[in-house]
RNA sequence: GGACCCAUAGCUCAAUUGGAUAGAGCGCCGGUCUACGGAACCGGAGGUUAGAGGUUCGAGUCCUCUUGGGUCCGCCA
């Protein structure tokens, strides 16, 4: 269940009871900052002494009165300047609890209300181009925002709007004819795509003419030519299993692959468009939106004196023109509610021209940027995307050798008996183990700050990383193999008591799951769910160290049960959510 | 020239969007174990939230200014 919202929402009610209100007002429920005040505290006498001309605590007085007697709470009380501070029951948290643990669809987490249409766009890599160190972030954040939203209820669609229709084509296209090797292609064909890219746009940036042949080429291109066509479809065919293979091995997926090439063919349409509404105007030959010339901008586009270019002069359109065709398209045929754009931070004010102009255009989709901070080396600077020797790193090198520095440690781990994984499982542990410390590395934090990438740190598996809480999970599933028991036979006829401390501890901390899920999906954070994961995985390592689970006699044992079963379901349901696996030995 | 973002413990990051005494990890110091898996548990030290004003019952969070860092901005994506 959504704890706040029912807290709220009996919060308010006794607002309204308590002071005679003619209606309910925000409790403004809160977690608590110290155990000592309590779980919750509601704020909202604060907030209404104002309205109502009177002391905060003569209010938080009758709304605490007001609260008794309810199943959930225990004892409510008035405290500091016009708190009041709520204790929740053992009693119904265990029974709240029991009835989240025999929901093995859910786990307690009920979906949204208002289901949408989201458009999630994340990833979009070029063609012909390895998948580097720079799409990582994009990749797994959407990826993770994607199950998220999937999860609570929303109607998702993940679109990889690939670069599939640059000016790098034109390069390609007269390079191969020029240098390329058919057999290379056919054995590495991104190897030979980039080796040539870069041959092509050396010599385009000395020779003229050789410019002018690609810029030739691209037209013919765009306009059908069949020839090229074909070459152009055979990079991306070649692509495509590039970067399949990254995918796979980073389990992300997509619903649709709507690169900019599906596009073009509305393009033109976009121009006219805006042409005839009066949004854009041309300006030495080309289309441009002024935003200065505009009452209705946003404030600070209207200071913006450097125009929102549309076409170019030489008739071409640009990635602006075809961010606004894709709003179109899923604005009109998709009849999508939303679209969020996972993309690099550095790109908002993009972004806020888009969204403006789509404004402009009538659009009233909701369009959000969600945007993230730089991937920094270890020392502060953004990582270089290559190495010392001027090669790319690849991000199938890059999870390569985090799978590679995941199995040393283990090695070393099942060479001092501390750890159990067996040989055939090797493979497969490495890959959940390393995958997932570069996967929680990254969205552990909020996605809005720049993001220090630090193997070490990843792969010390120590305190807040991601092997700690794959490790809690083993740890759940180990008593359960150990016992001869199911996680699932034993959560079905678990009830759940709270007897100890620490037993009451891991109860609170399961009882949060929902609003974290709820928020995560809210705010596009899923650093809150690795936040919650963690929380949890430090309050169950604690009551494992305190509470013998297989040991306890009765309906002790069973409620142990009960309690470890649910732990290990949220930390697996909430690292798949983020799109981290899980073991039951490592 | 204009726009946007950031500054929190030695380091890497949180802080439920304005709520009480700002929390974790790493590192440092001290403790726990004949154990359902020590990649663990418990405790301690460590802070003028860059600085100065302001808004109000209440500010790390909002407003203004200052300093220091970063990013973006006419024909790339």
């Amino acid at each position: 269940m959504l704890l706040e919202r029912y807290l709220e929402t009996i919060g308010s009610e006794a607002i309204q009871r308590a002071l005679n209100l003619d209606g309910p007002r925000p409790a403004l429920v809160r977690p608590t900052t110290d155990p000592k005040f309590g779980d919750f505290q509601i704020n909202g006498a604060m907030k209404l002494a104002k309205e109502l001309g009177r002391p905060p605590r003569e209010l938080a007085q009758p709304i605490a009165e007001a609260l008794r007697g309810i199943d959930a709470i225990e004892k409510a009380e008035v405290a500091g300047p016009g708190f009041v501070n709520i204790h929740l029951s053992n009693a119904w948290i265990a029974k709240t609890l029991t009835e989240a643990l025999h929901d093995l669809d859910r786990d307690g987490v009920p979906p949204v209300e208002d289901p949408e249409k989201v458009i999630v766009d994340f990833s979009s890599p070029n063609i012909a181009k390895q998948m580097h160190v720079g799409h990582l972030r994009s990749t797994i954040i959407g990826d993770a925002i994607s199950r998220i939203l999937s999860f609570v209820g929303h109607d998702v669609v993940r679109d990889n709007h690939l670069g599939d229709w640059g000016t790098q084509f034109g390069l390609l296209i007269v390079g191969m004819r020029e240098w390329g090797e058919e057999a290379a292609l056919q054995s590495d064909p991104i190897t030979e795509l980039e080796r040539v890219y870069k041959l092509a746009s050396e010599r385009a940036g000395r020779d003229e003419a050789f410019a002018d042949q690609a810029r030739a080429e691209l037209a013919k291109l765009q306009s059908g030519d069949a020839d090229n066509r074909k070459l152009w479809e055979h990079f991306v065919e070649v692509s495509r299993t590039a970067l399949d293979a990254v995918y796979a091995e980073l389990d992300v997926s997509f619903d649709v692959w709507l690169g900019e090439s599906a596009y073009h063919e509305a393009l033109p349409g976009v121009v006219d468009a805006l042409l005839g509404k009066g949004i854009a105007r041309e300006d030495d030959g080309a289309v441009c939106i002024f935003w200065d010339e505009l009452d209705s901008a946003p404030k600070n586009l209207r200071k913006q004196k450097t125009p929102f270019i549309v076409r170019k002069k030489d008739g071409a359109f640009l990635y602006s023109t075809t961010d606004i065709a894709t709003v179109l398209h899923r604005a009109n045929a998709l009849h999508a509610d939303r679209a969020l754009y996972v993309v690099d931070n550095r790109q908002g004010l993009h972004f806020q021209q888009l969204f403006a102009a789509m404004r402009l255009l009538g659009v009233d989709m909701a369009l959000e940027h969600i945007g993230f901070g730089t991937v920094l080396g270890r020392d502060g600077k953004p990582l270089r995307t290559r190495d010392a020797s001027g090669h790319v790193i690849t991000l199938a090198s890059l999870l390569e050798e985090s799978k590679q520095r995941a199995r040393a440690r283990i090695d070393e781990g099942i060479a001092e008996g501390r750890l159990r994984v067996r040989p055939e499982e090797m493979d497969e542990v490495s890959r959940v183990v390393g995958i997932g410390a570069v996967k929680y590395a990254d969205l552990r934090q909020n996605r809005l700050s720049d993001y220090q990438f630090d193997w070490d740190k990843m792969i010390s598996f120590q305190g807040n990383a991601g092997p700690y809480l794959q490790y809690a999970y083993a740890r759940c599933a180990s008593i359960f193999a150990k016992g001869g028991l199911t996680m699932d036979d034993s959560a079905a006829e678990a009830s759940i008591l709270l007897e100890t401390p620490t037993e009451q501890t891991l109860g609170r901390h399961l009882m949060r799951f929902a609003d974290v899920v709820h928020q995560a999906a809210i705010t596009s954070q899923p650093h809150l769910i690795c936040e919650h994961v963690y929380e949890l995985s430090r309050a169950f390592n604690g009551f494992y160290a305190e509470c013998p689970v297989l040991d306890a006699d009765g309906a002790t044992r069973e409620s142990r049960l009960g309690l470890t079963a649910m732990t290990a379901r949220q930390i697996r349901r909430g690292l798949d959510l983020v799109g981290i696996g899980v073991v039951d030995r490592m």
